[in-house]
DNA sequence: TATTTGCTTCATGGAATCGTCATAATTCCC
DNA sequence: GGGAATTATGACGATTCCATGAAGCAAATA
């Protein structure tokens, strides 16, 4: 597997030993000792996954996390945080941050790389950034679809809605659920603006012959399915 | 699993966490500020379990669920009490208005996903959001039927009403019943519809040999056969 | 600034679905 | 068997829901 994590630590000692552990498991490991740091490697291509310490120097985990919750370009990054005992106490704390999953010190690598499998299987995360359904190509990276490896325009907004059903097929979701999360909670837009750029993806893919791809669920929503 | 929960809870910032570790967890979440709200929705099809916190403004979580119980439309809705640390004196209490399991807080989504998936299997919900029949596939999530593979076209009345049946197997309804837990009782159409929609059903299945799985119970209403 | 690109809303028409009724068929009970 | 009660079924407006094109803005780009 090709994953790539983003390890944020600020003790070299932990993450040397994160990194090390990582690495044998087969993850690609980047390192960040602050937040600061972390925010720069994170403006380029994204990492499958980042693990974030409670404790950083300067702005906080949980700051930082909430910070990449908010921003679009972060804002579907699973993440794990590292708390020490003592801390547990915020453990809402950090769930409230946008966290997906938490891990106490001391911690084995084993429970680790255990949580981070589940939280990628659990995100629909591709091994490589690339989602692909038959002759649909996403990339996620290059924020680029391509099919049968000729490139094909979409607006951005499309690309985000076609990222979520790919990432979720044979899903059925409702209009509100879509405007949760492909526009983002908290903006409000008219529920039938969704049935709008459905029919822009569909517009896009049609060429392909691909349109069938997504499925109106009368009542109900859309779904994208391959049969 | 498309499992839907209503969220009873006044702080918003409590009700956002929980809708968003839920969303991510699988589940279709509905919200509800206080008891007079989540009367309101429950008055539509019911979710398939309620959360409800112990403290709320006007009827409290208590008086509710205690409420909810003593109407037979709700009788038997899987509830979930959260409670404050301070209030564990009160457990018993909690359980005596009838709710299933109750939770204090703090608490992990993770360990509150974990009750609930335990309660939904206890009150005979499928796991993996999948009711199956012999042949017949109701997918919840995909919101899709299909009968040995083959995908069935079939209307949303139809679905939520063979959802109720699949989900409650060898059980007779009465049609009054019917309404209120497929309809909704807050619209008022017609028994003898029923009728019409349980027909409808049947034409859908007959193809595939499967229209004798709903049975008619002569006075009383309907019945779905799982054999 | 001019132009392009993309987003949201609105209006419209058409298709799917719904609820009701009338009538036929079935079942039950005397 | 016959009559009453109950259910099945087909038909038909009425309604809801969705697809679609176009218009008005806003932001990015040149």
């Amino acid at each position: 597997m090709s994953n790539s994590v983003l390890v944020i630590e600020d003790e070299q000692e932990v993450r040397e030993m994160l990194s090390f552990s990582l690495t044998r498991s087969g993850f690609t490991v980047c390192e960040a000792a602050n937040a600061e740091e972390a925010l720069q490697r994170l403006d380029g291509p994204l990492p499958s996954l980042v693990i974030i310490d409670w404790m950083l120097p300067g702005m906080n985990g949980v700051d930082l996390a909430r910070r990449l919750r908010r921003d679009e370009h972060t804002a579907n990054l699973p993440m794990i945080m590292l708390t020490a005992r003592g801390e547990q106490a915020d453990k809402l704390k950090s769930f409230d941050s946008g966290v997906d999953d938490y891990i106490t010190k001391p911690f084995s690598p084993k429970e680790l790389v255990a949580r981070m499998r589940a939280l990628l299987r659990r995100s629909g995360a591709p091994e490589d950034g690339v989602l692909k359904s038959g002759a649909l190509r996403l990339d996620l990276n290059a924020h680029k679809l391509s099919v049968e490896g000729k490139a094909v325009k979409i607006g951005p907004t499309e690309f985000r809605l076609l990222e979520l059903f790919m990432r979720n097929p044979n899903r059925a979701f409702g209009r509100s659920q879509l405007l949760d999360r492909v526009w983002g909670r908290s903006i409000y837009v008219e529920e039938r603006t969704v049935d709008v750029h459905v029919l822009r993806l569909r517009k896009t893919l049609k060429p392909h012959g691909l349109h069938k791809l997504v499925q109106t669920v009368r009542g109900v929503g859309y779904r994208f399915s391959s049969d």
